[in-house]
DNA sequence: CCTGGATAGTTTGGACTTGAATTAATGCTC
DNA sequence: GAGCATTAATTCAAGTCCAAACTATCCAGG
């Protein structure tokens, strides 16, 4: 065997792993920046909004503040700001929880609820346009090394 | 052919682009936040501004605001911001541009190429260590999938 | 009871993000 | 060579995000 093939040493799998990373992040990046941008500009609204949303269309019985954080990646002191605003356009509604004081339980309105079906409706229709170059066999080869990723090293 | 055989339409396509789009995302931000995370407690930076110096850090000879925010996906009014940070603290340097003088080059100090280069190789070994379930194999079905997605319909 | 620890939610401070408005300089065109 | 659209960068307003501190309430032991 030659020196040059000697030296040659097998590029390390963790440059391709980040190469694998840096693709990853391109990719849903691409996405989302598109959806955030039609939600704001046909739907006037924003992503996070509707995250949560479409967290409490999924449980018409409504959703305490902590679930709902732990429902969505979303940090708890952050899930108050965003109620906040949904409460003040009228989507949704904080009751009280009986038995415990300290917790709410947050639901959304008739029009909340009306206006999240037409939002849905429409990001559904982005998300198909957007990957679109994905057929069934594509899709399938992609989904179980995703949620290889997502189930991570056991964590 | 039965009549229940007519009713079970197969499931159309957009449910499971949508699903997909799910999938992507939570892989996305698994990653992500777990390197937010350990950039923040091991490192004492962010991911944007650690984005900002990989890309200066590829470009010895500087880069221009615009040009900056071009490789980065991140909007103009952004990175004036967090390159006033990567200042403040010595990491990076604004020159002025011969010819024109609307414009600036960004470069790292030799203090910043330093702080980076120890920061890019933690870095790696923790992309290496959150991907370390995909082999070879695994990332080369993934690749080219996100590289259409990157690739977008054109656009 | 009542006190100390846990839990639910909010508030706070700092950073990042976008899109739009603004300032300054450039360069084209007549 | 004077106007005028374009471009480079910054500033601004509003929203999102996290981590940490804080408030109010619950609950379990003594």
């Amino acid at each position: 065997m030659s020196r040059a093939a000697l030296a040659a040493a097998p590029e390390p799998l963790s440059k391709d792993r980040l190469r694998l990373w840096l693709k990853l992040l391109r990719a849903s990046s691409r996405v989302e920046s598109a959806l955030r941008e039609r939600m704001r500009a046909e739907n006037g609204t924003t992503l996070p909004r509707f995250d949560v949303m479409a967290t409490l269309a999924r449980h018409p019985g409504g959703l305490r503040m902590t679930e709902l954080s732990g429902h969505l990646r979303v940090s708890a002191g952050n899930v108050t700001g965003i109620v906040d605003r949904l409460v003040a356009e009228g989507l949704a509604r904080r009751e009280a929880v009986a038995g415990d004081r300290r917790a709410l339980r947050v639901r959304l309105t008739a029009e909340g609820r009306e206006t999240f079906a037409a939002h849905a409706a429409a990001h559904e229709d982005w998300v198909d346009e957007l990957l679109g170059m994905l057929g069934r066999e594509e899709m399938a080869a992609l989904a179980p090394h995703l949620d290889a990723i997502i189930a991570g090293g056991g964590r």
